[in-house]
DNA sequence: GTCTATATGTGGATAGAC
DNA sequence: GTCTATCCACATATAGAC
């Protein structure tokens, strides 16, 4: 529920990119979508790139207190993998969205410099944590067959995003859950 | 070199979509790289739709024809599974362009219905040659500890093409590299 | 098949009143 | 903070001459 206009656009612009892309979406789309005039948005952002940006530093923080909540809650290496497949399963919703992350790096060429740059601090942000789980994983015995941490956890977010673009494609959940019926298994 | 406008157009309109979705480029990008003006354009794609489904089943038959060819030419599994990771690694160019069945799974809705059903033949045709070469790869050993061919199957083709945005994402051909690690540690 | 010229809509963005 | 009104650039697409 969100308590203010500013708010309420990020959500419907996030929503907008991660099923259309950040070209598939218009200011206008946005008034009507959140009950206001495109003219009134660009107070609260005043070029698409503002919009861009705040978008991604939203989800970087987001996704970062998701770790550390993840890391809270669950002892075990398998329980925490388990746990943020389960946040991608939901963002992908059903293959009518994509990961922020997803989306932009297709539109990265429409994207300014900081939105880049908040890209890439995200994916190192993710890929660390996925190195700790599966490190974890090694040490716990909770994952099969961990050899080489680091190199899982280079391959996971590329197969989690991955798997949303299958599903995408053809808006079948089905897809999401195909490709990571392997890493599935090795989880006990 | 194309001998044709028609062919010339298709691949610049390739090029644009893979490395900046199908909303990124306009006919007036493809006159001007083409060297026509942009009205002729709508002589061989009336609409932008009809250059969407062109692209797609040029793509189809090319990769189709890329799986034979692979097939004719190396006997082993792990020959085969090398050969079209090759595909990708040249496909996404350093990290400046995706393949463009990712490009197009982004883009989804801007695209019209007969385009969404050749990406869905397209990814089945795909699965289905991966799954033979899996098959192969546990008959022949030449790929290690493959179990589960259909799973591995669904497996690889999100993991090339996430492997494809996160490079994309930075313009960083390592970050194709990395998470392909495992699976080319399995082959030998 | 390609051109010029043009139609029509929509994109992001600004000025200034309330 | 939101509005109306407007600007200008660019999008896809068409008509008709060459």
């Amino acid at each position: 529920m969100p308590v203010n206009t500013k708010t309420a656009l990020l959500n419907s612009a996030e929503r907008a990119a991660r099923s259309r892309g950040f070209d598939g979406f218009s200011y206008a789309d946005l008034a009507a979508d959140v009950g206001i005039r495109k003219a009134s948005i660009h107070h609260h952002f005043p070029a698409k790139a503002d919009l861009a940006v705040a978008l991604m530093e939203r989800y970087h923080d987001r996704l970062g207190a998701a770790c550390d909540d993840i890391d809270g809650k669950e002892p075990r290496a398998s329980a925490r993998l388990s746990a943020m497949i389960d946040v991608y399963r939901r963002a992908h919703d059903g293959g009518k969205s994509l990961c922020l992350c997803a989306a932009f790096s297709t539109s990265r060429e429409s994207l300014p410099e900081p939105v880049i740059q908040c890209i890439s601090r995200f994916r190192s942000m993710m890929v660390a944590w996925f190195a700790s789980v599966f490190e974890l994983g090694r040490a716990d015995g909770s994952i099969a067959d961990v050899h080489d941490p680091a190199h899982e956890a280079a391959a996971i977010l590329p197969l989690l995003e991955g798997a949303q673009l299958a599903a995408r494609a053809e808006e079948n959940p089905e897809l999401f859950e195909k490709p990571l019926h392997l890493m599935l298994q090795r989880m006990r």
